[in-house]
RNA sequence: GGUCCCUUCGUCUAUCGGUUAGGACACCAGAUUUUCAAUCUGGGAAGAGGGGUUCGACUCCCCUAGGGACUGCCA
Protein backbone atom coordinates (compact mmCIF):
# COMPACT_ATOMS: atom_id res chain seq x y z
CA UNK A 1 0.00 0.00 0.00
CA UNK A 2 1.29 3.23 -1.45
CA UNK A 3 2.05 5.91 1.86
CA UNK A 4 1.78 8.60 -0.78
CA UNK A 5 -1.66 10.35 -0.59
CA UNK A 6 -3.92 10.18 -3.62
CA UNK A 7 -3.16 13.43 -4.64
CA UNK A 8 0.52 12.78 -5.26
CA UNK A 9 0.14 9.44 -6.65
CA UNK A 10 -0.41 8.70 -10.68
CA UNK A 11 -3.78 8.86 -11.42
CA UNK A 12 -6.11 6.29 -11.21
CA UNK A 13 -9.76 6.22 -12.78
CA UNK A 14 -12.73 3.86 -12.61
CA UNK A 15 -16.29 3.42 -13.86
CA UNK A 16 -18.23 1.53 -11.61
CA UNK A 17 -21.61 0.35 -13.21
CA UNK A 18 -23.88 -2.05 -11.46
CA UNK A 19 -25.08 -5.10 -13.83
CA UNK A 20 -28.63 -4.42 -13.41
CA UNK A 21 -30.30 -3.97 -16.86
CA UNK A 22 -28.56 -2.85 -19.92
CA UNK A 23 -25.41 -0.11 -20.25
CA UNK A 24 -26.96 3.23 -20.04
CA UNK A 25 -25.64 6.48 -22.21
CA UNK A 26 -25.00 8.20 -19.42
CA UNK A 27 -22.73 5.27 -17.76
CA UNK A 28 -20.67 5.25 -21.52
CA UNK A 29 -20.12 9.20 -20.47
CA UNK A 30 -18.83 8.65 -16.95
CA UNK A 31 -16.53 6.37 -18.70
CA UNK A 32 -15.38 8.44 -21.16
CA UNK A 33 -14.36 11.56 -18.74
CA UNK A 34 -13.02 8.92 -16.90
CA UNK A 35 -11.12 7.65 -19.56
CA UNK A 36 -9.88 10.72 -21.12
CA UNK A 37 -8.96 11.70 -18.29
CA UNK A 38 -6.75 9.17 -16.97
CA UNK A 39 -5.00 9.41 -20.42
CA UNK A 40 -4.95 13.13 -19.99
CA UNK A 41 -2.93 12.57 -16.47
CA UNK A 42 -0.96 9.72 -18.36
CA UNK A 43 -2.84 7.17 -15.71
CA UNK A 44 -4.82 4.28 -15.58
CA UNK A 45 -8.46 3.84 -16.26
CA UNK A 46 -9.94 0.77 -14.54
CA UNK A 47 -13.63 -0.82 -14.42
CA UNK A 48 -15.10 -2.80 -11.64
CA UNK A 49 -18.72 -4.21 -12.00
CA UNK A 50 -20.56 -3.21 -8.83
CA UNK A 51 -22.45 -6.78 -8.46
CA UNK A 52 -22.85 -6.29 -4.31
CA UNK A 53 -26.88 -6.57 -5.14
CA UNK A 54 -27.15 -10.37 -6.35
CA UNK A 55 -30.97 -9.89 -6.39
CA UNK A 56 -30.82 -7.47 -9.38
CA UNK A 57 -27.44 -8.30 -10.95
CA UNK A 58 -26.93 -10.49 -14.09
CA UNK A 59 -24.89 -12.28 -16.55
CA UNK A 60 -26.26 -10.19 -19.06
CA UNK A 61 -25.92 -7.02 -17.95
CA UNK A 62 -22.29 -7.61 -17.49
CA UNK A 63 -21.98 -8.84 -20.72
CA UNK A 64 -23.68 -5.49 -22.14
CA UNK A 65 -21.17 -3.24 -19.87
CA UNK A 66 -18.05 -5.39 -21.54
CA UNK A 67 -19.78 -4.63 -25.09
CA UNK A 68 -20.69 -1.11 -24.83
CA UNK A 69 -17.09 -0.39 -23.59
CA UNK A 70 -15.47 -2.05 -26.00
CA UNK A 71 -17.65 -0.93 -28.98
CA UNK A 72 -17.05 2.84 -27.59
CA UNK A 73 -13.56 2.06 -27.64
CA UNK A 74 -13.00 2.84 -23.76
CA UNK A 75 -10.62 -0.21 -23.28
CA UNK A 76 -9.73 -0.51 -19.23
CA UNK A 77 -6.23 -1.02 -18.33
CA UNK A 78 -6.68 -4.04 -16.78
CA UNK A 79 -8.85 -6.69 -16.08
CA UNK A 80 -12.29 -5.77 -14.28
CA UNK A 81 -12.65 -5.58 -10.91
CA UNK A 82 -15.59 -7.70 -9.92
CA UNK A 83 -17.34 -6.39 -6.57
CA UNK A 84 -18.85 -9.09 -5.42
CA UNK A 85 -15.58 -11.56 -4.79
CA UNK A 86 -14.28 -8.49 -2.57
CA UNK A 87 -17.22 -9.46 0.00
CA UNK A 88 -14.43 -10.92 2.39
CA UNK A 89 -12.58 -7.85 2.26
CA UNK A 90 -15.76 -5.48 2.57
CA UNK A 91 -16.30 -7.61 6.01
CA UNK A 92 -13.34 -7.44 7.49
CA UNK A 93 -13.10 -3.42 7.06
CA UNK A 94 -16.64 -3.50 8.61
CA UNK A 95 -15.57 -5.79 11.59
CA UNK A 96 -12.43 -3.34 12.04
CA UNK A 97 -14.89 -0.41 12.10
CA UNK A 98 -17.07 -2.28 14.36
CA UNK A 99 -13.54 -2.94 16.87
CA UNK A 100 -12.66 0.77 16.97
CA UNK A 101 -16.00 1.63 17.73
CA UNK A 102 -17.07 3.90 14.54
CA UNK A 103 -19.75 0.70 13.96
CA UNK A 104 -22.69 -0.84 15.55
CA UNK A 105 -25.30 -3.82 15.28
CA UNK A 106 -28.26 -2.54 14.94
CA UNK A 107 -31.23 -5.11 15.75
CA UNK A 108 -33.97 -2.87 14.12
CA UNK A 109 -36.64 -5.16 12.08
CA UNK A 110 -37.74 -3.85 9.20
CA UNK A 111 -41.39 -2.96 11.06
CA UNK A 112 -39.23 -0.75 13.26
CA UNK A 113 -37.12 0.77 10.90
CA UNK A 114 -40.40 1.71 8.84
CA UNK A 115 -41.68 3.06 11.37
CA UNK A 116 -38.81 5.45 12.95
CA UNK A 117 -38.52 6.30 8.64
CA UNK A 118 -41.52 7.89 8.64
CA UNK A 119 -41.27 9.74 11.90
CA UNK A 120 -37.74 11.15 10.95
CA UNK A 121 -39.12 12.24 8.00
CA UNK A 122 -42.06 13.92 9.51
CA UNK A 123 -39.46 15.54 11.82
CA UNK A 124 -37.42 16.60 9.16
CA UNK A 125 -34.59 14.49 10.49
CA UNK A 126 -32.13 11.47 9.18
CA UNK A 127 -33.48 8.09 11.07
CA UNK A 128 -31.60 6.63 13.60
CA UNK A 129 -31.26 3.56 15.37
CA UNK A 130 -32.00 3.14 19.24
CA UNK A 131 -29.30 0.40 18.98
CA UNK A 132 -26.35 3.37 18.23
CA UNK A 133 -26.48 3.28 22.18
CA UNK A 134 -27.15 0.32 23.13
CA UNK A 135 -25.76 -2.94 24.06
CA UNK A 136 -27.01 -5.90 22.32
CA UNK A 137 -29.88 -7.59 23.94
CA UNK A 138 -28.70 -10.04 26.44
CA UNK A 139 -28.00 -13.70 24.82
CA UNK A 140 -29.85 -12.65 21.69
CA UNK A 141 -30.05 -14.73 18.63
CA UNK A 142 -31.74 -11.77 17.07
CA UNK A 143 -30.57 -10.64 13.52
CA UNK A 144 -28.61 -7.65 13.35
CA UNK A 145 -27.03 -5.16 10.75
CA UNK A 146 -23.49 -3.31 11.25
CA UNK A 147 -24.75 0.29 10.82
CA UNK A 148 -22.16 3.25 10.35
CA UNK A 149 -21.91 5.27 13.96
CA UNK A 150 -21.83 8.70 11.95
CA UNK A 151 -20.95 12.01 14.09
CA UNK A 152 -23.84 14.08 15.35
CA UNK A 153 -21.82 17.17 15.27
CA UNK A 154 -19.46 19.26 12.93
CA UNK A 155 -19.82 19.49 9.05
CA UNK A 156 -18.65 17.29 6.55
CA UNK A 157 -17.24 18.80 3.13
CA UNK A 158 -16.72 17.31 0.17
CA UNK A 159 -14.37 19.62 -2.07
CA UNK A 160 -15.69 18.35 -5.35
CA UNK A 161 -13.09 19.33 -8.30
CA UNK A 162 -16.47 20.02 -10.36
CA UNK A 163 -19.01 21.94 -8.00
CA UNK A 164 -16.62 23.06 -5.86
CA UNK A 165 -16.82 23.22 -1.79
CA UNK A 166 -20.29 21.08 -0.89
CA UNK A 167 -21.08 21.09 2.86
CA UNK A 168 -23.22 18.43 4.46
CA UNK A 169 -24.13 18.92 8.15
CA UNK A 170 -23.62 15.65 10.17
CA UNK A 171 -25.98 15.68 11.80
CA UNK A 172 -28.22 15.23 8.45
CA UNK A 173 -26.61 12.13 7.54
CA UNK A 174 -27.81 8.68 9.00
CA UNK A 175 -26.09 5.89 9.99
CA UNK A 176 -25.90 4.12 7.04
CA UNK A 177 -25.88 0.32 6.80
CA UNK A 178 -22.67 -1.06 6.12
CA UNK A 179 -23.78 -4.49 6.34
CA UNK A 180 -26.42 -6.36 5.35
CA UNK A 181 -28.09 -8.65 7.92
CA UNK A 182 -26.83 -12.11 5.31
CA UNK A 183 -23.74 -10.26 6.65
CA UNK A 184 -23.11 -8.64 2.97
CA UNK A 185 -21.78 -5.47 2.28
CA UNK A 186 -23.58 -2.50 1.06
CA UNK A 187 -22.65 -0.23 -1.66
CA UNK A 188 -21.30 2.71 0.37
CA UNK A 189 -18.95 0.21 2.27
CA UNK A 190 -17.88 -1.45 -0.85
CA UNK A 191 -16.56 1.33 -2.82
CA UNK A 192 -14.30 2.98 -0.24
CA UNK A 193 -12.81 -0.21 0.29
CA UNK A 194 -12.46 -1.09 -3.24
CA UNK A 195 -11.52 2.30 -4.41
CA UNK A 196 -9.15 2.41 -1.55
CA UNK A 197 -7.45 -1.03 -2.25
CA UNK A 198 -7.59 -0.37 -6.27
CA UNK A 199 -5.90 3.36 -5.51
CA UNK A 200 -8.30 5.17 -7.12
CA UNK A 201 -7.34 9.00 -7.01
CA UNK A 202 -10.33 10.57 -9.00
CA UNK A 203 -13.21 9.23 -8.24
CA UNK A 204 -15.46 10.64 -11.24
CA UNK A 205 -19.20 9.67 -10.96
CA UNK A 206 -23.01 10.84 -11.89
CA UNK A 207 -24.05 13.67 -9.97
CA UNK A 208 -26.40 11.03 -8.49
CA UNK A 209 -23.70 10.42 -5.98
CA UNK A 210 -22.60 13.57 -4.68
CA UNK A 211 -24.70 12.78 -1.14
CA UNK A 212 -23.03 9.54 -1.09
CA UNK A 213 -19.47 11.93 -1.25
CA UNK A 214 -20.27 12.75 1.87
CA UNK A 215 -21.01 9.90 3.71
CA UNK A 216 -18.37 7.87 2.49
CA UNK A 217 -15.95 10.57 3.25
CA UNK A 218 -16.54 9.59 6.99
CA UNK A 219 -15.66 6.45 6.14
CA UNK A 220 -13.05 6.72 4.61
CA UNK A 221 -11.90 8.94 7.78
CA UNK A 222 -12.88 5.93 10.37
CA UNK A 223 -10.93 3.75 8.37
CA UNK A 224 -8.19 5.96 8.65
CA UNK A 225 -7.52 6.38 4.81
CA UNK A 226 -6.34 9.07 2.61
CA UNK A 227 -9.72 10.24 0.82
CA UNK A 228 -9.27 10.21 -3.47
CA UNK A 229 -10.27 13.35 -5.12
CA UNK A 230 -14.12 13.49 -5.78
CA UNK A 231 -15.58 14.75 -9.13
CA UNK A 232 -19.32 14.49 -9.80
CA UNK A 233 -20.71 14.73 -13.28
CA UNK A 234 -23.97 16.45 -13.87
CA UNK A 235 -26.86 13.78 -15.15
CA UNK A 236 -27.68 13.35 -18.82
CA UNK A 237 -31.10 14.39 -19.23
CA UNK A 238 -33.77 13.86 -22.25
CA UNK A 239 -34.53 16.59 -25.23
CA UNK A 240 -37.25 18.02 -22.80
CA UNK A 241 -35.04 18.43 -19.40
CA UNK A 242 -36.70 15.33 -17.52
CA UNK A 243 -34.08 12.36 -16.68
CA UNK A 244 -33.41 10.50 -19.64
CA UNK A 245 -35.63 7.39 -20.13
CA UNK A 246 -37.10 5.02 -23.39
CA UNK A 247 -39.79 7.52 -24.30
CA UNK A 248 -36.45 10.01 -25.44
CA UNK A 249 -35.62 7.46 -28.00
CA UNK A 250 -32.68 5.98 -26.33
CA UNK A 251 -30.93 4.96 -23.35
CA UNK A 252 -28.56 2.17 -23.88
CA UNK A 253 -25.25 2.30 -25.84
CA UNK A 254 -26.54 -0.83 -27.93
CA UNK A 255 -29.37 1.33 -29.31
CA UNK A 256 -27.23 3.49 -30.52
CA UNK A 257 -24.98 1.34 -31.73
CA UNK A 258 -27.95 -0.37 -33.23
CA UNK A 259 -29.13 3.25 -34.68
CA UNK A 260 -26.27 3.90 -36.93
CA UNK A 261 -24.36 5.69 -34.86
CA UNK A 262 -20.14 5.62 -35.04
CA UNK A 263 -18.66 5.30 -31.85
CA UNK A 264 -16.24 8.18 -32.68
CA UNK A 265 -19.05 10.07 -33.07
CA UNK A 266 -20.62 9.10 -29.64
CA UNK A 267 -17.02 9.90 -27.80
CA UNK A 268 -17.01 13.81 -29.31
CA UNK A 269 -21.01 14.20 -28.95
CA UNK A 270 -20.72 12.51 -25.46
CA UNK A 271 -17.54 14.77 -24.39
CA UNK A 272 -19.43 17.83 -25.95
CA UNK A 273 -22.02 17.07 -23.41
CA UNK A 274 -21.21 18.82 -20.47
CA UNK A 275 -17.88 20.40 -21.65
CA UNK A 276 -16.14 22.36 -23.86
CA UNK A 277 -12.85 23.44 -25.32
CA UNK A 278 -13.32 26.85 -26.90
CA UNK A 279 -15.04 27.43 -29.98
CA UNK A 280 -14.10 23.43 -31.04
CA UNK A 281 -16.71 21.32 -31.78
CA UNK A 282 -15.29 18.23 -33.71
CA UNK A 283 -12.29 16.69 -32.62
CA UNK A 284 -10.43 13.21 -32.36
CA UNK A 285 -9.28 11.25 -29.43
CA UNK A 286 -5.59 12.58 -29.60
CA UNK A 287 -7.42 16.36 -29.05
CA UNK A 288 -9.97 15.15 -26.70
CA UNK A 289 -7.19 14.09 -24.23
CA UNK A 290 -4.86 16.96 -24.46
CA UNK A 291 -7.65 19.49 -23.98
CA UNK A 292 -9.27 17.24 -21.41
CA UNK A 293 -9.63 17.98 -17.75
CA UNK A 294 -12.17 16.92 -15.65
CA UNK A 295 -12.20 20.84 -13.34
CA UNK A 296 -13.43 21.84 -16.61
CA UNK A 297 -16.62 20.01 -16.81
CA UNK A 298 -19.86 22.24 -16.47
CA UNK A 299 -21.84 21.73 -13.59
CA UNK A 300 -25.38 21.96 -14.88
CA UNK A 301 -27.17 18.65 -16.38
CA UNK A 302 -27.11 18.58 -20.14
CA UNK A 303 -30.03 17.71 -22.49
CA UNK A 304 -29.61 14.84 -25.50
CA UNK A 305 -29.73 16.64 -28.89
CA UNK A 306 -30.82 14.48 -31.93
CA UNK A 307 -29.55 16.97 -34.36
CA UNK A 308 -26.29 17.44 -32.80
CA UNK A 309 -25.82 14.18 -32.30
CA UNK A 310 -26.32 13.30 -36.25
CA UNK A 311 -24.46 16.05 -37.40
CA UNK A 312 -21.48 15.71 -35.73
CA UNK A 313 -21.79 11.58 -37.17
CA UNK A 314 -22.54 12.87 -40.28
CA UNK A 315 -18.91 14.47 -40.03
CA UNK A 316 -17.73 10.87 -39.10
CA UNK A 317 -18.97 9.36 -41.96
CA UNK A 318 -17.48 11.66 -44.05
CA UNK A 319 -13.74 10.93 -42.43
CA UNK A 320 -14.74 7.19 -42.15
CA UNK A 321 -12.78 4.60 -44.26
CA UNK A 322 -15.30 3.59 -47.26
CA UNK A 323 -14.59 -0.27 -46.82
CA UNK A 324 -15.12 0.11 -42.77
CA UNK A 325 -18.38 1.75 -44.06
CA UNK A 326 -19.19 -0.92 -46.64
CA UNK A 327 -19.23 -3.67 -43.98
CA UNK A 328 -21.26 -1.76 -41.86
CA UNK A 329 -23.84 -0.72 -44.24
CA UNK A 330 -24.05 -4.46 -46.02
CA UNK A 331 -25.17 -5.94 -41.91
CA UNK A 332 -27.81 -3.22 -41.87
CA UNK A 333 -29.44 -4.36 -45.72
CA UNK A 334 -28.28 -7.70 -44.85
CA UNK A 335 -30.86 -7.00 -41.21
CA UNK A 336 -33.24 -5.81 -43.77
CA UNK A 337 -33.61 -8.74 -45.58
CA UNK A 338 -32.48 -7.21 -48.50
CA UNK A 339 -31.27 -9.81 -51.21
CA UNK A 340 -27.49 -9.35 -51.43
CA UNK A 341 -26.17 -10.50 -54.46
CA UNK A 342 -22.57 -11.58 -54.99
CA UNK A 343 -20.87 -8.50 -56.27
CA UNK A 344 -23.06 -6.80 -53.18
CA UNK A 345 -19.78 -5.37 -51.16
CA UNK A 346 -18.36 -4.36 -53.85
CA UNK A 347 -21.17 -2.19 -55.35
CA UNK A 348 -21.75 -0.50 -51.75
CA UNK A 349 -18.01 0.18 -51.48
CA UNK A 350 -18.28 1.87 -55.22
CA UNK A 351 -20.97 3.72 -53.72
CA UNK A 352 -20.28 4.96 -50.74
CA UNK A 353 -17.81 7.67 -51.06
CA UNK A 354 -20.49 8.92 -53.85
CA UNK A 355 -23.29 9.30 -51.12
CA UNK A 356 -21.95 9.33 -47.67
CA UNK A 357 -21.84 12.91 -47.99
CA UNK A 358 -25.79 13.18 -47.42
CA UNK A 359 -26.08 10.30 -44.48
CA UNK A 360 -26.16 11.20 -40.61
CA UNK A 361 -26.28 7.48 -39.63
CA UNK A 362 -25.57 4.03 -40.99
CA UNK A 363 -28.82 3.29 -41.29
CA UNK A 364 -29.36 6.49 -43.77
CA UNK A 365 -26.19 5.17 -45.22
CA UNK A 366 -28.26 1.94 -46.36
CA UNK A 367 -31.28 3.64 -47.42
CA UNK A 368 -29.04 6.01 -50.01
CA UNK A 369 -27.04 2.42 -50.90
CA UNK A 370 -29.94 0.36 -51.87
CA UNK A 371 -30.52 1.21 -55.18
CA UNK A 372 -27.21 -0.58 -56.07
CA UNK A 373 -28.29 -3.62 -54.80
CA UNK A 374 -31.29 -4.29 -56.81
CA UNK A 375 -31.52 -6.81 -59.06
CA UNK A 376 -32.44 -6.98 -62.84
CA UNK A 377 -34.71 -5.65 -63.68
CA UNK A 378 -35.93 -3.22 -61.78
CA UNK A 379 -39.42 -2.73 -60.61
CA UNK A 380 -40.05 0.87 -61.72
CA UNK A 381 -42.03 3.18 -59.27
CA UNK A 382 -44.92 4.61 -60.30
CA UNK A 383 -43.48 8.41 -60.48
CA UNK A 384 -40.71 6.99 -62.98
CA UNK A 385 -43.59 5.16 -65.28
CA UNK A 386 -45.35 8.28 -65.45
CA UNK A 387 -42.21 10.01 -66.57
CA UNK A 388 -41.76 7.47 -69.41
CA UNK A 389 -43.63 9.22 -72.28
CA UNK A 390 -42.64 8.22 -75.98
CA UNK A 391 -40.93 11.50 -76.23
CA UNK A 392 -38.76 10.44 -73.07
CA UNK A 393 -38.63 7.07 -74.60
CA UNK A 394 -37.20 7.98 -77.10
CA UNK A 395 -34.41 10.32 -75.84
CA UNK A 396 -33.58 7.85 -73.35
CA UNK A 397 -32.96 5.65 -76.43
CA UNK A 398 -30.51 7.94 -77.89
CA UNK A 399 -29.21 8.57 -74.41
CA UNK A 400 -28.14 5.09 -74.14
CA UNK A 401 -26.35 4.84 -77.25
CA UNK A 402 -24.71 8.18 -76.51
CA UNK A 403 -23.07 6.88 -73.15
CA UNK A 404 -22.80 3.60 -74.84
CA UNK A 405 -20.01 5.05 -76.66
CA UNK A 406 -18.19 7.06 -73.37
CA UNK A 407 -14.55 5.44 -73.49
CA UNK A 408 -14.01 6.00 -69.43
CA UNK A 409 -17.14 5.63 -67.32
CA UNK A 410 -16.12 7.85 -64.04
CA UNK A 411 -18.06 10.89 -62.61
CA UNK A 412 -16.07 13.49 -64.74
CA UNK A 413 -16.20 12.10 -68.06
CA UNK A 414 -20.16 10.83 -67.32
CA UNK A 415 -20.67 14.57 -65.99
CA UNK A 416 -19.33 15.76 -69.21
CA UNK A 417 -21.39 12.77 -71.21
CA UNK A 418 -24.34 13.79 -69.79
CA UNK A 419 -24.23 17.42 -70.49
CA UNK A 420 -23.09 17.23 -74.00
CA UNK A 421 -26.19 14.89 -74.83
CA UNK A 422 -28.10 17.67 -72.94
CA UNK A 423 -26.67 20.06 -75.37
CA UNK A 424 -27.36 17.85 -78.28
CA UNK A 425 -30.71 17.30 -78.05
CA UNK A 426 -31.47 20.98 -77.50
CA UNK A 427 -32.84 20.64 -73.75
CA UNK A 428 -32.23 20.81 -70.46
CA UNK A 429 -31.34 17.85 -68.34
CA UNK A 430 -34.56 18.72 -66.10
CA UNK A 431 -36.07 16.76 -69.06
CA UNK A 432 -35.12 13.48 -68.86
CA UNK A 433 -32.78 13.65 -66.03
CA UNK A 434 -35.48 12.37 -63.21
CA UNK A 435 -36.37 9.76 -65.70
CA UNK A 436 -33.01 8.61 -66.09
CA UNK A 437 -32.68 8.73 -62.13
CA UNK A 438 -35.62 6.69 -62.08
CA UNK A 439 -34.78 3.79 -64.43
CA UNK A 440 -31.15 3.53 -62.95
CA UNK A 441 -32.42 3.44 -59.55
CA UNK A 442 -36.13 1.91 -59.65
CA UNK A 443 -37.73 4.95 -57.30
CA UNK A 444 -34.62 4.38 -54.54
CA UNK A 445 -32.69 7.46 -53.25
CA UNK A 446 -29.87 8.19 -55.36
CA UNK A 447 -27.54 10.57 -56.13
CA UNK A 448 -26.57 12.72 -59.04
CA UNK A 449 -27.07 11.00 -61.89
CA UNK A 450 -22.79 11.14 -62.97
CA UNK A 451 -22.38 9.74 -59.44
CA UNK A 452 -25.09 7.04 -59.83
CA UNK A 453 -23.98 5.70 -62.89
CA UNK A 454 -20.75 5.14 -61.82
CA UNK A 455 -21.66 3.96 -59.00
CA UNK A 456 -24.10 1.35 -60.81
CA UNK A 457 -20.79 0.40 -63.19
CA UNK A 458 -21.28 0.63 -67.21
CA UNK A 459 -23.08 -2.64 -67.96
CA UNK A 460 -25.32 -2.14 -65.07
CA UNK A 461 -26.39 1.10 -66.20
CA UNK A 462 -26.69 0.36 -69.80
CA UNK A 463 -28.84 -2.96 -68.56
CA UNK A 464 -31.25 -0.93 -66.31
CA UNK A 465 -31.78 1.26 -69.15
CA UNK A 466 -32.42 -0.98 -71.95
CA UNK A 467 -34.97 -3.19 -69.24
CA UNK A 468 -36.78 -0.01 -68.97
CA UNK A 469 -37.15 1.22 -72.45
CA UNK A 470 -38.07 -2.66 -73.51
CA UNK A 471 -40.82 -2.58 -70.51
CA UNK A 472 -42.09 0.44 -71.24
CA UNK A 473 -42.61 -0.80 -75.12
CA UNK A 474 -44.46 -3.79 -73.69
CA UNK A 475 -46.63 -1.90 -71.10
CA UNK A 476 -48.13 0.11 -73.98
C1' G B 1 -41.19 17.35 4.08
C1' G B 2 -35.59 17.61 4.76
C1' U B 3 -30.57 17.97 2.68
C1' C B 4 -27.71 19.02 -1.52
C1' C B 5 -26.87 20.46 -6.68
C1' C B 6 -28.16 23.44 -10.94
C1' U B 7 -30.05 28.10 -13.95
C1' U B 8 -26.01 32.35 -20.79
C1' C B 9 -29.74 32.02 -27.67
C1' G B 10 -34.88 26.37 -28.69
C1' U B 11 -30.29 22.91 -27.56
C1' C B 12 -24.82 22.10 -26.41
C1' U B 13 -21.37 25.55 -24.96
C1' A B 14 -17.36 30.15 -24.79
C1' U B 15 -16.66 34.07 -21.32
C1' C B 16 -14.10 33.30 -15.72
C1' G B 17 -15.19 41.73 -12.87
C1' G B 18 -14.56 45.80 -18.14
C1' U B 19 -16.62 41.85 -25.08
C1' U B 20 -21.08 45.07 -30.21
C1' A B 21 -21.87 38.35 -24.89
C1' G B 22 -18.38 34.35 -29.40
C1' G B 23 -19.03 29.36 -31.73
C1' A B 24 -21.81 24.85 -33.00
C1' C B 25 -26.57 22.23 -33.84
C1' A B 26 -31.44 23.52 -35.02
C1' C B 27 -34.43 27.32 -37.39
C1' C B 28 -35.49 31.24 -41.33
C1' A B 29 -34.05 33.55 -46.15
C1' G B 30 -31.19 33.47 -50.57
C1' A B 31 -27.70 30.86 -53.99
C1' U B 32 -26.89 26.11 -56.38
C1' U B 33 -30.01 22.19 -58.54
C1' U B 34 -31.71 16.23 -62.55
C1' U B 35 -34.74 13.79 -56.79
C1' C B 36 -33.33 13.78 -51.55
C1' A B 37 -29.43 15.52 -49.32
C1' A B 38 -24.99 18.04 -49.21
C1' U B 39 -22.63 22.74 -50.09
C1' C B 40 -22.20 28.31 -50.05
C1' U B 41 -24.00 33.24 -48.33
C1' G B 42 -26.95 35.99 -45.04
C1' G B 43 -30.41 36.40 -40.76
C1' G B 44 -33.20 36.12 -36.14
C1' A B 45 -32.09 34.17 -31.33
C1' A B 46 -29.49 34.35 -24.50
C1' G B 47 -27.25 36.00 -19.14
C1' A B 48 -34.72 33.09 -14.77
C1' G B 49 -36.58 37.37 -11.40
C1' G B 50 -35.27 40.68 -7.34
C1' G B 51 -31.80 42.73 -4.05
C1' G B 52 -26.82 43.77 -2.77
C1' U B 53 -20.90 44.22 -3.23
C1' U B 54 -18.07 47.22 -6.88
C1' C B 55 -15.96 52.83 -10.52
C1' G B 56 -17.94 48.60 -13.29
C1' A B 57 -21.29 42.58 -12.96
C1' C B 58 -23.33 36.98 -17.03
C1' U B 59 -19.15 36.54 -13.88
C1' C B 60 -18.92 37.53 -6.37
C1' C B 61 -22.90 37.39 -2.13
C1' C B 62 -28.20 36.96 -0.51
C1' C B 63 -33.44 36.03 -1.47
C1' U B 64 -37.31 34.16 -4.69
C1' A B 65 -38.87 31.05 -8.66
C1' G B 66 -38.05 26.86 -11.63
C1' G B 67 -35.45 22.18 -12.67
C1' G B 68 -32.76 17.91 -10.73
C1' A B 69 -30.51 14.38 -7.26
C1' C B 70 -30.53 12.08 -2.63
C1' U B 71 -33.38 10.87 1.63
C1' G B 72 -33.07 1.80 0.94
C1' C B 73 -30.42 -4.28 4.54
C1' C B 74 -30.34 -0.45 -4.58
C1' A B 75 -26.14 1.15 -6.75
Amino acid sequence: MSALSPADRPVVTRVAPSPTGMMHIGTARTALFNWLFARHCGGTFLLRIEDTDRERSTEAAVQAIFDGLDWLGLKADAPPVFQATRAELHRQAALSLLDTGRAYRCYMTVEELEIERQKARAEGRAIRSVWRDHEAPAGSNAPYVIRFRGPLEGETIVNDLIKGPVRFQNKELDDLVLLRSDGMPTYNLAVVVDDHDMGITHVIRGDDHLSNAARQSLIYEALGWAKPAFAHLPLIHGPDGAKLSKRHGAQAVSEFADMGYLPEGMRNYLARLGWGHGDDEIFDDDQAIAWFNVADVVSAPARLDWDKLNFINGQYIRQADDARLADLTLDIHRSRDVHLHAGALEALTRAIPLVKDGAKTILQLADLTLFVLKARPLELDPKTKNLLTDETRARLGRLREHLAREAAWDIVSLEQAVRTFSESEGVGIGKFGPALRGVLSGGAPAPDLASTLTALTREESLGRIDDALSQSQQRV
